[in-house]
DNA sequence: CGGTTATTTGACGGGTATCAAACACCGTGG
DNA sequence: CCACGGTGTTTGATACCCGTCAAATAACCG
């Protein structure tokens, strides 16, 4: 059994695939799995490695990424404390379809397969949490499809920054979570076009200063971008 | 109990879904299935719409939208005989996230997900065929996304014409399985721009005909779409 | 403080969308 | 059989979004 912290154990436990467990459950489920730290931009596992265990993110960001030949990169997904990844490839038994980096100095669980596997044999509401997981994991990357067909640039930032600004405590200011190069590969563009369209996204209220995202009139911004 | 025709049944039975079940089994989920025709350009469900069905294609083809505010539409991926789709958002209970429209004349099974859900609870393998189909549809939209972002339009088509031709009988020739207007928006692209990557694909042993679309060189081809 | 990395800014070119018109395809009805 | 309207596709002209390259600037860190 593996060391966590109580917040960890708290964050576990909330995770949509544990929700619907009790502690005791998830006890059995986290048995023998390990705890791994990495440090940033470290690999934690490349596509076409064989799938054997998925992820839960504890401490910092991890992105999931393509590569073509010319080594350009496209961020495919980054995933926080208390999100799951690479569940679906791990449990089709087969190799991942895409490879995974830290972002930062990361915290993560690896969920044995095996474990999860035998558990929803004998647990059927696991499964359940499961779809319902990968459920949402369909729902994200079908809207982040739908948003590069649909949306420009400017636009798609707009959206980002609207998402964001739910989660707010204040309602009017956010703060980047990771370095704009990401964030714009995430979205999509260049760094640079994502640069400029921050810059062009002042025309509808939004102030940057360092880090911090200040929306002084997030309708407007939603008029603009609208979507959803 | 629906009423199939032999090749049908076959259909059924080859799905994703259904593939590790019994006959027997099979009949359990499709009892007081309803069996849904519907005709060319005609709407299965809109965005927003409460889930209550997931579908499972028989004949035709059935594309999944999404809409802006200005009618402009993204064909987000599209369905043909033997696949299942819907599942997740019908399984979550919640709403459809996009909209689903006939391409053609269809004849399609609705399952209840009620009767699914139940299921699963009696038969957890039922469960993990939906977690496989699930996982199916996640790495088909993730490379999806992967496309989009790193390839140019022509190299989009080029790759879409070789997975066809990895189907195909001859290993030479493909034909275009519904109008291009609906494949250029699949592939993320305008009609017009769909045209001229075709036109310009002719320098790579691409040659059209009609619906048929020969190519000469699959391997020049394949160099010049370098992905995967 | 120096060296490295990240971000911004500018200039430029190319890829794509858009609009418009010509054209091909197709089932219908005269 | 051919005329014909409707739909879908192609082609051309144009504009612009966005990526790329290069350089300047800022932020970071030991």
């Amino acid at each position: 059994m593996v060391q966590l912290s109580d917040a960890e154990e708290r964050i576990v436990a909330a995770t949509p695939l544990f929700r619907s467990l009790s502690a005791e459950d998830i006890g059995v489920l986290l048995h023998g799995c390990n705890l791994v730290t990495v440090t940033r931009s470290q690999m934690l596992f490349a596509k076409g490695d064989p799938a054997e265990v998925s992820y839960l993110v504890l401490q910092g960001r991890v992105k999931l990424v393509q590569h073509d030949e010319s080594g350009s990169e496209a961020v495919l997904r980054i995933f926080g404390p208390g999100e799951t990844f690479a569940e679906a490839a791990a449990f089709m038994g087969g190799r991942y379809p895409v490879s995974a980096f830290a972002i930062d100095q990361c915290r993560l669980l690896q969920l044995k397969t095996r474990t999860l596997k035998a558990e929803i044999q004998r647990r059927p509401d696991i499964a359940l949490a499961m779809l319902a997981s990968m459920a949402a994991h369909l729902k994200t990357l079908v809207n982040q499809i739908a948003d590069l067909k649909l949306l420009t640039a400017d636009q798609r930032v707009a959206w980002f920054i609207l998402k964001r600004l739910q989660l707010s405590e204040d309602g009017q200011t956010i703060r980047f979570p990771y370095g704009r190069a990401v964030l714009a590969s995430e979205l999509g563009m260049s760094a640079e076009t994502f640069s400029r369209a921050l810059k062009r996204l002042s025309r509808f209220g939004v102030a940057i200063t360092g880090d911090v995202v200040t929306i002084l009139n997030p309708d407007k911004l939603a008029r603009y971008a609208r979507v959803n």
